[in-house]
DNA sequence: GCCAAGCTAGAATAAAAATTCCAAAATCAC
DNA sequence: GTGATTTTGGAATTTTTATTCTAGCTTGGC
């Protein structure tokens, strides 16, 4: 009897290694089925529970059916799950060490090489979200929060270091139907005649002060308007405006920071608020 | 008919954590039956084989047979083998695995304060910074950073929640001097026709991906420029274009993540561009 | 050297896991 | 819409793996 249908997918030799493995994955998955896909997403976010974890596991993880999980290894080029397992078991004892080593191993190169200037800002980055939850007042979070749960329209004002995160936070005001606009300085544009006596403003600065920040947020107070300051030090010039103070101190690394915490404080700020609102 | 005779051995409980078991063992090695001795050593000096290791594997390993194995497991305070694996499996994943459900349970409940959500954000961006050593190649990382030494102008695409991040590094690279061009989008202005062959692009995007941006890194791509991609998961559309990959797996709380491990790859990439083309 | 106590090897059994299969559902082309 | 094709979910099957059992062996005391 002739051979009347060959298989729809040649027999594919299985990748040899964990890169070759995810540079397949990431050539195939585009055009994976819609399970497959999940299960491909899983897996490339959760990789290291592969030399760990039974079938019935990963597919649990993923919410997909045992059965799509063999789909997936066989697409794949393997004959199954267990020698794709294989696969990942064998590169899995590179990974054990563990953070603190590998942060130990990286950085005994100095600041020379990319990684371990990574390293470095993680592990500063990681310092200094410690720190937040000492610098950052619960009841002046509170407050701020307060504040601008009752604004009609919520203004950011935060230019060039500081511009990320009024940015992220006009993101995250959208995607939960805040009214909130993001002074963003455009076209040099001003928009302080904006700001009413019923809004509130954020205002984003550190050391040394943006002058038009100060400026900025001096008008919004004067035209009755909240002021919430996120900020490095008490000192800082908004403090003159009765503004309410969220403190974070940033650590350096050389010029420059990773705004971790500062963006944490802001994301946290802008969730509360917005849960605040829609609960009323 | 009265028990005449008890358990040598009463059934103590096993070990809670692998530094108990480990104390556990020296303090009984001594005294144990020569295969069971034979075994202990052989776990001692391969503890991380356990977890990704069959009875018959460790086996053969120690050269001994597989009920001498199980005998040790019992000899340990263990109901077997499996739930020995168990504590081995669980020390080897410890931060990742609960994370799921205590994020979900968040969702559910929503969060009382401000400050607990903030703690809430702080918790999940120190991990996903601990983690952001282990996904990020260094390899890939230090090609990325002579790519983009090497270009004649830096283009940043990043839309949405992507944006602070491709702001933050237009800020560092204008400090630096590094020509760069931020690709904000804004007034629907395409400035795709200014990416030539000897640019560099940075693009950002996480799932679900933005379209704009994988179309204009596609276009760049067409234009000879090469891609450094900042994403999520291998599978990410990017991935076709031959970008070179710097992977961050950033957890979410609620609809939101904290960004801090993305943005500390993207300074960690600026600072060490800046410092590289300042060199020459 | 003989006996008792405990230990070991290997086979037998039970449990768990991987893998296959197929009917039902979804998707696609017309 | 209709039929062909692909994809899916769930159960059935096979394979692998853990665990138990027991006859024989080793060891130590006398």
């Amino acid at each position: 009897m002739p051979d009347t249908e060959s298989d729809p997918c040649p027999p594919t030799s299985p990748p040899a290694t964990i890169d070759a493995f995810f540079e397949r994955l990431g050539s195939t998955a585009e055009h994976l089925p819609k399970r497959l896909k999940q299960f491909a997403d899983f897996i490339a976010a959760n990789p290291d529970r592969v030399p760990v974890s039974t079938v019935a596991e990963l597919a649990e993880g993923a919410d997909v059916q045992p059965s799509a999980v063999m789909r997936f290894c066989q697409e794949m080029g393997f004959s199954g799950y267990s020698q794709m397992q294989k696969l990942f078991r064998s590169d899995y004892s590179q990974k054990w060490p563990d953070y603190t080593t590998r942060l130990a191993k990286l950085r005994e190169h100095g600041t020379e090489t990319p990684s371990a200037l990574l390293a470095e800002f993680v592990e500063v980055g990681r310092s200094s979200l410690e720190n937040l939850l000492t610098t950052v007042d619960p009841v002046a979070l509170q407050q701020a929060v307060d504040v601008l749960a009752r604004a009609e329209t919520i203004h950011m004002i935060g230019f060039r270091r500081a511009f990320p995160v009024t940015s992220y936070l006009a993101y995250a005001f959208e995607k939960m139907n805040v009214p909130a606009v993001l002074h963003s300085g455009i076209a040099n544009i001003n928009m302080e005649h904006l700001i009413r006596p019923n809004d509130a403003v954020i205002a984003v600065t550190f050391a040394p002060y943006s002058q038009i920040t100060v400026d900025m947020a001096t008008q919004a107070r004067r035209n009755g308007a909240d002021i919430v300051a996120i900020t490095d030090v008490v000192t800082s010039p908004l403090a003159r405006l009765k503004a309410i103070q969220l403190l974070v101190s940033e650590l350096d690394v050389g010029a420059f920071r990773a705004l971790s915490a500062t963006l944490s404080l802001a994301i946290a700020l802008a969730v509360s608020v917005g849960a605040q609102r829609n609960r009323i």
